[in-house]
DNA sequence: ATAACCCATCGGATAATTCCGATGTATTTC
DNA sequence: GAAATACATCGGAATTATCCGATGGGTTAT
């Protein structure tokens, strides 16, 4: 992943709707949710959440799919196996004392 | 770790400067650098990028040391495993079956 | 003491984000 | 075809982020 592809996925969930919503469709998968519900869940206008439902997709975070006149929202797994590759990417390299208690913890499941 | 813990995080890495900062620190774990160090390497003014690393630092990611008249910085391992366990929190819980790619490329180290 | 050094904070200008209601574009239903 | 539904996009107002030079507080060297 290269970093103008990491900072937009930082970006994208560096906002309270916008990891909310993340992590509702984590959640849900692989169902997804529709736009409308979504907008139900946030809580704000429609045409807010719409502006910061872009964004999520944008960064490709988000998939969408049409569904008649309705839109499903998919989250991309991939996208956040990125993310954290990316992350982790640095101490993993050469020195993987670092790295160590990330996986550590993380093999929680 | 608390929905605005990583809210402060990701908003902490969602910058070109902070990022780079906070890649830069783990490349150098565990010696750290100066501030100075850091400010070099930013390009910009020494006032501006003092503001970045106060947002790192109150996020948790970065932990200042003070040694003499300088300031060392050094990234926080633990925040960084918070943030992406808080990530992979949603999909570790009960469904084994998303969080199993996740896992398989980060053992990459 | 005084000067030099390192870094944080202040004041202020510019740009970006965030929010909303209103309007536009498809799609479905009647 | 007309009305209704689902969602995107357009203006515009308010807030926040980003940047800088200048100043301040504390530490070391002369």
């Amino acid at each position: 992943m290269e970093t103008d592809a990491a900072l937009s996925i930082l970006t994208a969930l560096a906002h309270p709707t916008r990891l909310a919503t993340f992590r509702l469709l984590v959640q849900h998968e692989p169902d997804g949710l529709s736009t409308g519900q979504l907008v139900e869940a946030s809580g704000l206008s429609q045409s807010t959440f719409s502006t910061h439902l872009a964004v999520l997709v944008k960064a490709g975070l988000v998939v969408p799919e049409k569904r008649g006149r309705q839109q499903i929202q998919r989250v991309s797994i991939d996208a956040l196996r990125g993310l954290m590759l990316f992350l982790a990417k640095d101490c993993c390299e050469g020195r993987a004392e670092l790295c160590e208690p990330l996986l550590a913890e993380l093999a929680c499941c």
